[in-house]
DNA sequence: TAGGTACTGTACGGTTCGGTACGGCGTTCA
DNA sequence: TGAACGCCGTACCGAACCGTACAGTACCTA
């Protein structure tokens, strides 16, 4: 997977300037006002274009919404794969280094709004026959990629014999699990915590220490 | 705080036992549908009452979702506060039940949807004068109590000396983040996982260990 | 200059939904 | 018996909003 393609990773994913413009602004308009405060006159006059443009492009305010999340999510840097770290020092690095940007993504107020729009689209059990929808997209562009980087990492660390571990998806969700912990939920529901950026960082060395606390290797 | 009041878990709340009728209906009418499947009209409906009594109960829309969330808060039994095992063993199985009590609960279909729904109310940044409206009612009545009940063990596991640490908070938070992981967001997202039941053990069983191995009191 | 393209701005139809008003029915109480 | 009360069912109003239609404008090309 992973092919060498990737286009253009602005003016990727067939959108005109323009367009990107107008998802700019609609995406602005999210973040600060929610999912009902994004209408289709509404996103018009902010963005200076027509409703006709907007149908035009996107089919329907579904398709608008669609495009931000696609738009967004192809903003996501690819995570410098090539970090290989060689001593043991370097891979905690790496590893607080993960930690402080999901820290940063999850609970950057864009990342925040765009979860809650694709959670609030989920209807209970028997969701459309397409599956999940925004959802779907938000956790296949978003979440995927940066569990993808992860699990390289620890792979790497694994290879290195840094750390050790029989299920890679496994040991990712307990470091997510750690780095997170509940924040991630409470900043969905309003419960504003900590902009800070010290917190983050204390949290990280808690998290990463408790990390490989839990998976070191034995031969050390 | 918390005076011993607690008048009737149940018929508390000042909630007619037709009001509660009609507010367990719309909580299906939540669970099978979305926010917007919770129409007044369709609520009057399904529940073989009037607009106007709806209106006459609750206010308006708003109060009959906020009285949905109350009414289904209320109804969280209040954690058998007398639960203080006394050999490390039992400690541990304490610590499970709350760990399978915690999946059973945030991962079922009604949580989720309360859950999507005061999601779905935050408004970004600057929310109204009422700092956060429902999902604070969520928090409070539903988190809160859960955090307190695992609090209360953790804290009396560290009497007992089967555990140490500093600060209690961070210490449920790791739990808390051990057991889930990254399943809430993902459920919430409608990447609908496992419901199996021995997952949910599983899972609770690596999570206890690794929390017992992370706070394991340095005497042992 | 003429025609075509792409866009803006606005106006309009149609629908949904929140909230209110009103008539009618059953029950309680004097 | 009759009056008051609570509630149901329904009809109705106004507002918001999605989606479309249409006229006007700037720009580009032959």
């Amino acid at each position: 997977m992973a092919l060498a393609h990737s286009p253009d990773p602005v003016t990727d994913a067939a959108f005109t300037e323009r367009q990107a413009a107008v998802l700019e602004v609609a995406l602005n308009l999210l973040v600060e006002g929610g999912d009902k405060a994004l209408t289709t006159a509404g996103l018009a006059k902010a963005a200076n274009c027509s409703k006709e443009s907007l149908y035009k492009w996107f089919g329907d305010r579904e398709g608008i919404l669609s495009a931000i999340v696609t738009y967004q999510a192809s903003k996501v840097r690819g995570a410098d794969e090539r970090a290989n770290p060689t001593t043991k020092e370097d891979f905690k690095q790496a590893l607080s280094a993960f930690s402080e940007d999901l820290l940063a993504v999850l609970l950057s107020e864009t990342s925040l709004a765009l979860n809650r729009l694709s959670i609030g689209q989920v209807r209970g059990e028997a969701a459309r026959g397409e599956s999940a929808g925004l959802g779907a997209v938000l956790v296949d562009r978003g979440k995927r990629r940066i569990e993808a980087r992860a699990i390289h990492l620890l792979t790497h660390g694994k290879r290195q014999r840094f750390i050790t571990f029989d299920d890679a998806a496994d040991a990712y969700t307990t470091l997510y699990g750690l780095i997170i912990g509940d924040l991630h939920i409470r900043a969905l529901l309003g419960d504003h915590p900590d902009l800070d950026d010290s917190e983050h960082q204390a949290r990280t060395r808690a998290a990463i220490d408790r990390f490989l606390t839990l998976f070191a290797n034995a031969l050390d």
